[in-house]
This record gives C-alpha cells, structure tokens and sequence, in this order.
DNA sequence: GTAGGGTTAG
C-alpha cells in the first residue's frame, strides 16, 4: 500500500530523505512547527506514506492536516490542493476531511485563487454537517471575498448561526476590497468587538475611497478610543493616506514610532513604504537619509525601486539613473516597476538616448515585456523631444489588444507641441476611431491649426466639438470612476 | 486552525 501511495502523491524516493527524519508522531510534528518549510513537508509526506500505516488514524490525520496547512499556509497553495485531489481519486478511505481540513483547503483556494474548486468544497462542508463551524465558515466567507465573489461571501456571512472576531473581519476588509466602504463601515459600527485588524480594514477603507482625513481621524480613534497599539500593517495603511496630504511632519512622526516599535528594526516593508512616503510629500532628502541608513543587505528590489521613483517623480533623472546602476552593481535585477521608473526619469530629463537604452536593455537583456505604460513612457519621451516619427512608430508597434486612446492623446500633445499638421490630423482620425472623444483632444487638434494659421480649419474642429457635443471636461467623479474599476 | 496594500506614465 505504500508504494501505491508513494507513486500516488508524487512524493520523493526514500533515499532523498534524510535519515535525520524522527519515527515518532509527536516528533514529527515538533519538527514540522519548527521549521515549516516545503522540503520539510515532502519530506513528512513520504514518511507518512511509507510508514504511516503504523499510526492511528488520529495521528496520522494530525500529520495529514499539518501538511495541508504548511503548503495551503506558506505560499505553496497548488501543493495542497494536488495532494488532496490525488489522495482523493485514489485512495479516498484515506483521506481525513475535518473541520481543519475544510479551513486548510479553503485557505489553498483563497490563495489560489480558485473560486470554482473552492464551491465545491463548500458542497463538502454541506454534506459533512460542517456547516455550523466558525472556523470553516470563515474560512468560506474569505475564500469567496478573496476570489471577488462577494455575494456568495455575504449570504454564508449572513446565514452563519455563530461569528467571531475574524469573521467580522475577512467580511469587513472583503467589502473594502471591492470598494464597498458604507456597508463594511455598517458592519464594523455593528461589530461586538474590534481589534487592531478590524480597526486597519476600515482605515484602509477610507484611505482607499480617497478620503485620507477621515482615515486619520480614525487612527486616532482606534488608540484614543479603543486604546490599541497600531502594528506594521497599520503603518503600512495609513501612510498612503499620509502622503496624499503632503504631511511631512507626520511623516517624520510615524518613523520615530517605527524606529521605537522596532518595526524599522524588523520590517523592511515599512522602511519601504516611509521613503516612499517621504518621496511623496516632497522630500527626497529624508526620503534618501533613510535609504542610506539601511545596511545593504537588508535593502531588497521595492527599496531601491522606491528611491528610483521618487527621484524621477521629482525629475531628477541623473539621481535616478544613478541609483539604478549603484542597485544593479548590488546584483539585483530591476523589474517592471524599476525600469517605469528608470524611463519616467529619462522622458523628464529628456535624456532619450538613455531611454532608448534602458527600454533596449529590459527587453533584450531582462526579457520584460513591455507593457502600456512602458510605452506610453517612451512616446511621451520621443514625442517631448521632437522625435514625432520615432514616436508614432512605436505606437504602431504596440500589441493592438494593449492600445489605448491615451497613447494617441500622448502623441496628439507632442504634435501640437511641435506644429505637426499632418501627424496630428492623423492621430485625430484614430482618436475619433475609437469613439471615446474628450474636448482637450479637440482643442488640442484646433489649436495645431491656429499655431499654423489654418484658423478656417481651427474653427471646423471647434465646430465639430459642438455638433457632436463633446463632452468639454471628463464629467466622472473618483468614486463613480472607482465604482466602474471594480465591478 | 479562520483575518490585514511595500515600489507603477501621461
């Protein structure tokens, strides 16, 4: 039986087993605690499978479903689900499905991101009776806010016999997820207790729909009212929330409380997050102060690409450029994200040369596919610099699937900045082509007429944008833009 | 056992 379930699960040989492995249950399990590691966990697996057959069922449950939850837990979500699924078409009698099993599997899909699959493991909670369980219930309702089914997360939420506090909370911060902030905001007033994690939904709720006071505000409620520590997290949260007004002194304010937390000490996610924050309101000086106060092995890829952007959001190209060959000097290789950085510097900076360079070297020696704002980075680079041509190439060379009106209204900008007639008459059909029209693209295309002093043809435009009654200015406010995002 | 945003153009 055991070979059958050696060859089954997929797992290692013997011989790749360390002999180190202990043959008690109780060791096995101290070690899996102890270190919960991948290997580990197939390690375990191939000892259960051979010789597990010497345990009771209870332990060997117990084993069964420590797996389950290193690999549903530690980022290896499709690991636990191939197990199960194995073990399920060939040896079912084996197979424990508990109450921690149920939450283990419902965890995996959540990561995963497998709302199908996890439907059906709601069908199993069902069947077995489980359908009173907090734990399993929970886990449901995040499964499904998780996988964007909201629906299906409020009905299990609603018709649970019993919540607890992390109930109320995946329910909470599902809603915020999608933008629902009046009936989270309901249900956290509503809530018979609250804790650091419910208080940080709702923060990130606010600062989410664009209302950063009101977000504050709420820090200040969360340890005024209900006297609670905030955590890293929190952080995390609430600095967006900071920088969108610009408030440098609080800025300043939640480093010192990182630096006395130990967050700074432990966290390299909030370091990240204050220079970013730093860079935002306007200072490049603290912002660099931190950086360089980091010791260099701690500094990872969002560190260095955090000081990239705040220096090219500040059209310091040089300094941009600089910081990014001193990050590849580290050995690290910049991403998608670090190289917008690098080319949103150099289209500032008008270094096009550079940024020629640099879009060359993430495709060809990084192998990054481009995507749109990379090349709306590049054409507004070109086009700044008079190379209209150059521009107008590269938007045609785009993926057509990847093309949006903004790229012609990017090119439409430079041909009226550099008196192309032609180009911009061209850009204008295309723009008109895709039937989304904004009076700037009107005004734009008029004033390239004027500018040569075709005023007959000028005044056509304008008369057009009457006849067609354009829309003068985008009549969409953020929460009806945010509301069209999310569904 | 079930819970939480680090960096992204114009």
């Amino acid at each position: 039986m055991h070979q059958r379930l050696g060859t089954i699960f997929g797992m290692p040989r013997l011989s790749y087993c360390r002999p180190s492995l202990p043959d008690h249950e109780h060791q096995i399990l101290s070690l899996l605690s102890r270190n919960p590691s991948r290997h580990l966990s197939l390690q375990i697996h191939s000892k259960l499978v051979t010789s597990g057959y010497h345990w009771n069922d209870h332990k060997r449950t117990i084993i069964w479903n420590s797996l389950l939850r290193v690999y549903s837990q530690g980022g290896y979500p499709d690991e636990a689900l191939k197990l199960y699924n194995q073990a399920l078409q060939t040896s079912p009698s084996f197979l424990p499905t508990d109450t921690f099993t149920l939450s283990f599997l419902l965890k995996a899909c959540a990561n995963s991101h497998r709302p199908i699959l996890g439907r059906q493991f709601h069908g199993n909670v069902v069947k077995l009776g489980l359908g009173f369980h907090v734990y399993v219930e929970t886990a449901l309702v995040n499964m499904y806010s998780v996988c964007g089914c909201l629906d299906e997360a409020m009905r299990v939420f609603d018709e649970m016999p019993e919540r607890n506090l992390v109930t109320w909370n995946v329910m909470i911060t599902g809603l915020v997820k999608v933008g629902e902030l009046d009936i989270a905001l309901s249900l956290f007033n509503e809530m018979p207790r609250r804790n650091v994690i419910s208080w940080t939904g709702i923060i990130d709720g606010f600062t989410r729909a664009n209302r950063p006071k009101e977000a504050i505000a709420l820090f200040h409620k969360m340890m005024a009212v209900d006297r609670l520590e905030p955590n890293e997290i929190t952080v995390l949260t609430i600095l967006p929330a900071v920088w969108n007004l610009g408030n440098l002194d609080m800025c300043q304010f939640f480093q010192g409380y990182c630096e006395k937390t130990g967050f700074v000490a432990s966290d390299i996610r909030v370091i990240n997050a204050l220079i970013d924050a730093y860079a935002k309101c306007g200072s490049m000086k603290n912002a660099l102060r931190l950086f360089e106060e980091i010791i260099a092995n701690r500094k990872n890829l969002v560190t260095w690409t955090s000081i990239i952007s705040g220096f090219a959001m500040h059209g310091m190209a040089k300094d941009a450029l600089h910081w990014f060959q001193e990050m590849e000097k580290q050995g690290l290789s910049p991403n998608h994200v670090t190289f917008l950085s690098v080319l949103s510097a150099c289209s500032h900076g008008g270094l096009v040369k550079e940024g020629l360079g640099f879009f060359s070297k993430m495709v060809n020696v990084y192998q990054i596919k481009p995507g749109i704002k990379h090349y709306g980075c590049m054409i507004d680079m070109l086009g700044r610099a008079g190379m209209l041509e150059e521009a107008e190439k590269m938007a045609l060379d785009m993926p057509v699937e990847m093309m949006d009106v903004v790229i012609w209204r990017t090119l439409l900008g430079a041909c009226s900045f550099h008196g192309d007639v032609g180009m911009g008459e061209r850009i204008m059909r295309r723009i008109l082509e895709s039937e989304r029209d904004y009076g700037a693209d009107y005004i734009l295309m008029s004033n390239i007429f004027v500018g040569v002093g075709r005023f007959g043809h000028a005044e056509k435009v304008r008369g057009l944008m009457d006849e067609k009654n354009v829309p003068k200015m985008k009549a969409l406010s953020l929460l009806d833009w945010r509301s069209k995002n999310t569904c």
